[in-house]
DNA sequence: ACGCTCCGTTCCACTTTGGAACTCTAGCAA
DNA sequence: TTGCTAGAGTTCCAAAGTGGAACGGAGCGT
């Protein structure tokens, strides 16, 4: 099954998953909550390329999830804000920090001696 | 930047990610929320192919949010059931519900003028 | 004019996916 | 015995997606 024909499933997850069930969807909206907006930003933030960023970016604007805005006039400078939509993700990724807090804790080698 | 280098990232939600960050892998775990356990029932019910449901059951094994147990001793039949662990990813998927359920209706060309 | 910044787009090699066929084990039927 | 069915994968190949880096353009600053 094509990942497109998800969208008229009878299972909301599946239709959401649509939308943002990819890594790079769901760090770009993580980003927007952090409150970064830019396409500098995202990039720097989440690592992913900028051809990736673009296309998620496009895609999340089309569903109404971010909204481009112009914020500087003369060298035409846009940024990406989250709209009431998109707001309302908020949850979810919040219980994906709060499972990924408990069940997936950072291995860091700064503890001594280990490893 | 790799996606697996995202497993040592200092944010919990793109550390979730690395193990649950695709479709076909949110598409299981609601499966087994919805009490499929068998391969071939998570084929017919995803649509995905099986080699995709082979690799993301292993690896959600490996981590230990699904177990693979051994269900018919004689010709060796293996289900796979949520382990405490990934039952607790259950208010995630939730969230995925119902914010597609609110945002992502289904357009059934079947009813007229209605909504 | 020249370089610099931000925001993308284009290119190509590499990896992942989709789709279907194939394997293996074992029960059941003729 | 041969053949059929069924579950649980594995293998193969073409198509799609991704990573990395270079390129483009619009408007500053000097």
């Amino acid at each position: 099954m094509k990942w497109s024909e998800l969208d008229e499933n009878w299972c909301p997850v599946a239709r959401t998953l649509t939308l943002v069930g990819d890594r790079w969807t769901l760090l770009l909206l993580r980003d927007c909550f952090l409150g970064n907006s830019k396409f500098e930003e995202f990039a720097a933030s989440t690592g992913a390329t900028r051809h990736i960023i673009s296309s998620r970016l496009k895609r999340l604007v089309e569903a109404g999830i971010l909204e481009r805005r112009l914020y500087i006039e003369r060298p035409k400078r846009y940024e990406y804000v989250l709209t009431e939509k998109g707001r309302e993700f908020g949850p979810a990724l919040m219980t994906f920090r709060d499972w990924g807090k408990k069940h997936l804790p950072v291995r860091r080698s700064a503890s001594p001696a280990r490893e």
